[in-house]
DNA sequence: ATACTTGCAAAAGCTTTGCAACCTT
DNA sequence: AAGGTTGCAAAGCTTTTGCAAGTAT
């Protein structure tokens, strides 16, 4: 599950598997998410669809996508929401740089996933998932501060 | 560094390190903050000291507090942001009911810290903190749904 | 034809800012 | 006395809601 293509046709086929339209608008937001393989905020996406699409109809649609297990929502700083396709087999867990806001992902957090594992059998819960972000200077800004 | 009062003095002198007055609105804060071990949300903490300080100032301190590193924020759902003390040798990763928003900390996520490292150490990032959420259904929810 | 979706306008929340008055040092 | 802090009012953003018009099935 690489390519935005792949991306975008797993992205419709589970919305077709929703019962739910295929409007323009909801072509065009999985569209755009298909292309960003990481967390984009309804701010940019907003400008990326502006003309196309109205910015309340994104915001409709992501808690759509969302309750339909399509997109997963990231918490990366407090003033923007931003969101991701739950694609399969995708990391889930993000590098952000205190400075500029660069997003990375983390290739290998493979350890996060068995701690998951271990706390749902110990607490019981149900339905267990987990958002991880960790935070730093990156390269750049620390060269810059020179 | 377990007891309120514990927590509390080891706010206070943190405030004092960073030559800020010692007013009657950030004493209250940090009472509040070291009785909750758990994040607070600043809607909560507004009306818990509504009266004894403006909703305003809660947030100017707050991020005054943040920047001389005695309190982190927490960012458990999209609309709201909490904050807890950066007390010494506590928890910084959560367990969080999707159904109810019940709270609870995660007695071992060793693992998250070692992940911490390694990041560091790959990615060449300084000052790396983290922030992991886990989230599902409590038993309590489970139950209720029968 | 039906009922789900969209866009617009407006409302509702949360967070920040300006400024005069106040209080700690 | 001096300058950091606070409270009030108002502005700025982000997100949600109501409703009539539009559109996929």
């Amino acid at each position: 599950m690489q390519s935005p293509a792949k991306r975008y046709k797993w992205a419709l086929a589970c919305l077709k598997k929703s019962k739910s339209r295929l409007t323009h608008p909801r072509k065009i937001i999985l569209c755009a998410l298909a292309v960003h393989k990481l967390p984009v905020s309804l701010h940019v996406l907003g400008e990326e669809l502006s003309g196309e699409c109205n910015l309340v109809t994104i915001y409709r649609t992501m808690h759509y996508l969302q309750e339909a297990g399509v997109v997963r929502q990231v918490k990366l700083t407090a003033r923007c929401t931003s969101f991701v396709l739950a694609a399969p087999g995708e990391h889930c867990d993000y590098l952000v740089c205190d400075q500029c806001g660069a997003i990375s992902d983390l290739p290998d957090a493979q350890p996060i996933l068995e701690l998951e594992k271990q706390i749902a059998a110990r607490s019981g819960f149900r339905a267990l998932h987990h958002e991880a972000e960790f935070y730093g200077i990156c390269l750049d800004c620390q060269s810059a501060a020179r």
